[in-house]
DNA sequence: CGCCACTGTCGAAGCGCTTCGACACGTCTT
DNA sequence: AAGACGTGTCGAAGCGCTTCGACAGTGGCG
């Protein structure tokens, strides 16, 4: 292990003007700045992360909580997951992967020992129990998601409640009437994940104001559990027209069941998904979506981050606004209805 | 922010005997670590990780790469980094999250400056530019994947190669002579990805073995795609009635197109996937599949290289054995052939 | 009864870096 | 020409922890 020490003797300068020509901290001149930067190379010496962040209290490292869960919006985590520790290598910090498991303690943990700097926080429920240990730390975070009480909290997320009201506004320009959500599992209600629960409200008041009729179903994924959920909606509505899917999961067995019962998309009904733009454009229609912006979320919440870290920092809720895109599955509801 | 010195003083005792009651390398008195440990309680005592860091040159920090692409098996590199969060957690150590796309540098960066004490690589090529650098630094490393050259290297893989083999003999067990593998993207084997090559050699030289004949065919994900491949595959081999899917993305259109084709699975044809239990128990048909232990591999990972910071460390090749689970996407052939 | 080995505790010396105040110049002002 | 200032560099003091050697005290043994 070559020490800043040894670089310092090497170039003949002392160790603390190695430090500043590192750091950027004070001034140094043209020539004593090359001949140190050529004794580093030539060395090839690496600051020791412990070291430093002994001696300056800051390790740059952000620490990431993602969710441990398996059965949900994979995708959608793993690309806000690449996204932040993309962002974070270019404004200087690596990031630390926590799992959701450790709860509250990795929390404290993290911010106790001095790890990592900050964190960022995804899947946050709408009451998480890791809320009050952020507030009194005095170390910066972001939540990725909105809980309800976002007092002295800075939050980055898709406006979903604006996701769900475009969702049926779509649907009610083509002339759709009756609505049908199918929505995540229900544990994720149960959980009471708040982007759920947004979209719903969203939705529901829009479609009040619009005078359409809407019926919610969570459903876990898969072709059976779809199945069961479909044949139960037309039952209780047989004149829906409109899908609002909130679940990649169910988003191809639906495509499927319909295409089984002999319904057409989007001739004899509509489908409009919220989903990342990969899994509408690659699903056997190509589907009307609100995409979940899941890179810029990521990257959002580490700018913040570093904003905070640097001193010039906002308490902030950033809701990201929807954007649907329209494509094959949706289209003017048929005349008979 | 309490200290060591601060918990010693509060216990009556000196700082040393209070490192060693949390290091346990020492023994200690049952009053004395009660003390000590009451102290810690009641101060809410959390150790400075770049101290400890700084004075035992040890960070408890696995680093970990994963692939920055966002093009394939995703839910499967989820897993494992989950996995490896996990069972990292349970041997007390944190994992730093790196992205593929710094590449060698990461590696420099990290073993340089002591970031982390060893790393766990992912999406490792055949030829991989970071394995020098493993071989020369001291520090422990375990690939996920199966580079060309191992030696002095620690590798964790399924056996694809067995993996092949086994989905082709359980065609052949069922009679099916004409044999269609729908593989990964080109991308993927262009750049050298060891596992989809070699799932191709276990498949053909066993296929060579029973007698089979053997078609690939690289494949993007999503329908169009899928379209393409079939239709040609069908041109070619029209008497095709056996299927080994290895593309996540390629499974459910595979099996909307054979459908949409009126070709029955299992009746016409038979689909076997390689693929994790999840894909495989909600894709639209129950696909008899090898499930790719992804959780099992990220744990297996962790535990060599625990293992080997401990010191019972070993050079070792782990090549899990595959396992087929039969559902309902595979049967006889039909006699017709 | 005295010696040895063991157990439990302490003090001190770093680990490699950052950062503060000091200081020696050279330059600009009056 | 003398003071005021700015610039570039250095020395030293920690940051909070681990770990080594030292050393009392205790008990077992011959």
């Amino acid at each position: 292990m070559v020490t800043l020490a040894e670089v310092a003797q090497h170039a003949g300068v002392s160790a603390s003007t190695v430090s500043y020509v590192l750091s950027g901290k004070r001034s140094i001149s043209a020539g004593t700045r090359q001949r140190v930067e050529r004794s580093i190379q030539e060395l090839g010496y690496h600051p020791n992360a412990g070291a430093r962040a002994l001696a300056s209290s800051r390790s740059n490292i952000i620490a990431l909580m993602v969710p441990l869960r398996r059965d949900m919006y994979v995708p959608v985590m793993m690309e806000i997951a690449i996204a932040v520790a993309t962002s974070a290598r270019a404004h200087g910090y690596d990031v630390l992967l926590l799992t959701g498991e450790e709860g509250p303690d990795a929390v404290r943990r993290v911010t106790g020992s001095g790890l990592a700097d900050a964190m960022i926080l995804m899947d946050v429920e709408l009451d998480d129990e890791r809320l009050p240990l952020l507030r009194q730390t005095d170390r910066p975070s972001v939540l990725i998601g909105l809980p309800t009480d976002t007092t002295g909290l800075t939050c980055v997320d898709l406006d979903f409640s604006a996701t769900g009201a475009l969702c049926v506004e779509h649907l009610a320009a083509l002339g759709h009437r009756d609505i049908a959500v199918i929505g995540e599992a229900p544990a994720v209600y149960e959980r009471h994940t708040g982007f759920a629960e947004r979209t719903l409200d969203g939705l529901r008041s829009r479609s009040r104001e619009l005078g359409l009729r809407v019926l919610h179903r969570p459903c876990e994924g898969g072709y059976d559990a779809m199945a069961l959920t479909l044949a139960r909606i037309f039952d209780e509505r047989p004149g829906t027209t409109g899908f609002v899917v909130q679940n990649e999961n169910a988003v191809e067995p639906l495509l499927a069941l319909l295409r089984q019962q002999g319904r057409a998309v989007p001739e004899d009904v509509s489908v409009v998904a919220v989903c990342p733009d990969q899994v509408a454009t690659q699903a056997s229609v190509r589907l009307t979506a609100v995409s979940i912006p899941a890179q810029e979320m990521g990257r959002r919440a580490v700018e913040h981050l570093v904003a905070k870290l640097e001193g010039h920092g906002d308490e902030e809720i950033v809701l990201l606004a929807p954007r649907l895109t329209v494509r094959a599955s949706s289209g003017p509801a048929p005349s008979g209805s």
